[in-house]
DNA sequence: GTCTATACAAGGATAGAC
DNA sequence: GTCTATCCTTGTATAGAC
């Protein structure tokens, strides 16, 4: 049942309890996941859950807590591609976020830090530092420099954050609330909203202000 | 404890307990919130709520169901509103839009909507449905007419309807989400962000593509 | 329509053998 | 590090008196 690309397995259970809750928090939310649901889905029983962690909150915190570096760095090395131009290196951002707003299990969390935030207000905290401000300020450097080449025009950038992170976000969060609809692909497509998204924030982005690359 | 502005108390006791409810709901999530805890919020016990609602499912599913049509006939009131232009109407939808999705409880449900998909997901095909897919109509009603009648450009229209309703829903669940935060206006101002989204979604629909009312 | 009382299952968590 | 067995609380829901 193992099958890791991270070569030997220096963390092997432990991992494995965190990748198998994760899918099963997700699924069904915290409240509604049960232990015993948890131990049956890792193949061992309740009480072995807890030799590895105290609590189900703790097993909890670990999954949000686990994927935040990984999906960080990603956008990182495309802000440091330097053979990217400033347009070029937002569409790579935004296929990056669309990536992994909707599909990472980090992403997805966010029904879960909404479901959790009055009980568990820690990890809400860890959420939005270790994972929502690291990508807005990733991508406010790549504006930035976009400014400062004469790429981009300067506009409000508060208006500018939520108009790129916002339909991120909310497809996201759209294609959770309605994942049992047959026509969920069809409603909310992930790439023809990217590519329609990406397009317009490029045309209030773009200093030559026509229709240039108009798909 | 009763004070409608709707004259008399027709349906007076259901009312309150969908009321309560809905708040309760809200903060604890479906699944954390036990049918005890509802029953003191209603000041009664719990056999009784079991009078009214023969579960939980169907108390919820009554919370969740409510409050669709005066929400979307504000939206509509204003589509119908021959006093206002095709900017003054836009302006004033955002205003409308975002009070619903941040302050009304429907507007709220979303986290919600998310958490129970999979358990019931007949609400979620309901909400789809009764409020999600109306207010689209309207919004889309609104932008036809701005086109008609040459005050509004054409711009890709599934990418103009995500960057309309992504950062509306975006703040509304990161207000849930950061709820706990002291700093949670400062970090996610409710008529900043308004305010520099309309200005955006306008500079992207006028057709005399300067910068006119740049705040 | 509301109450008290209760049925019965499932929840999180622990003890202690192996 | 995993197991079986168990503790105690809480969950949803029902029965039946008033």
């Amino acid at each position: 049942m193992r099958n890791d690309a991270s070569g030997a397995s220096a963390v092997p259970r432990r991992d494995e309890i965190v990748r198998a809750a994760t899918a099963l928090f997700l699924e069904k939310g915290y409240a509604a996941t049960s232990m015993s649901a948890l131990a049956q889905a890792c193949g061992m029983q309740k009480a072995s859950l807890y030799h590895h962690f105290p609590s189900k909150e703790a097993l909890f915190v670990a999954c949000v807590n686990d994927g935040y570096d990984v999906a960080v760095r990603e956008l990182e090395q495309i802000r440091d591609d330097r053979t990217l131009d400033d347009e070029a290196r937002l569409r790579r951002a935004f296929d990056a976020l669309y990536r992994i707003t909707v599909e990472s299990t980090v992403g997805r969390m966010s029904p879960l830090i909404a479901e959790t935030s009055r009980q568990i207000p820690s990890v809400a905290r860890a959420f939005h530092d270790g994972f929502i401000t690291r990508q807005h300020e990733i991508l406010s450097d790549m504006i930035d420099a976009g400014v400062a080449s004469g790429a981009f025009r300067e506009v409000d950038r508060l208006g500018l954050e939520h108009m790129i992170f916002g339909p991120i976000v909310t497809l996201s969060l759209s294609r959770e609330m309605f994942a049992s609809f047959d026509s969920l692909d069809a409603l909310y497509p992930v790439d023809g909203v990217r590519e329609a998204h990406c397009d317009l924030i490029l045309k209030l982005l773009r200093v030559s202000s026509d229709e240039p690359t108009e798909r």
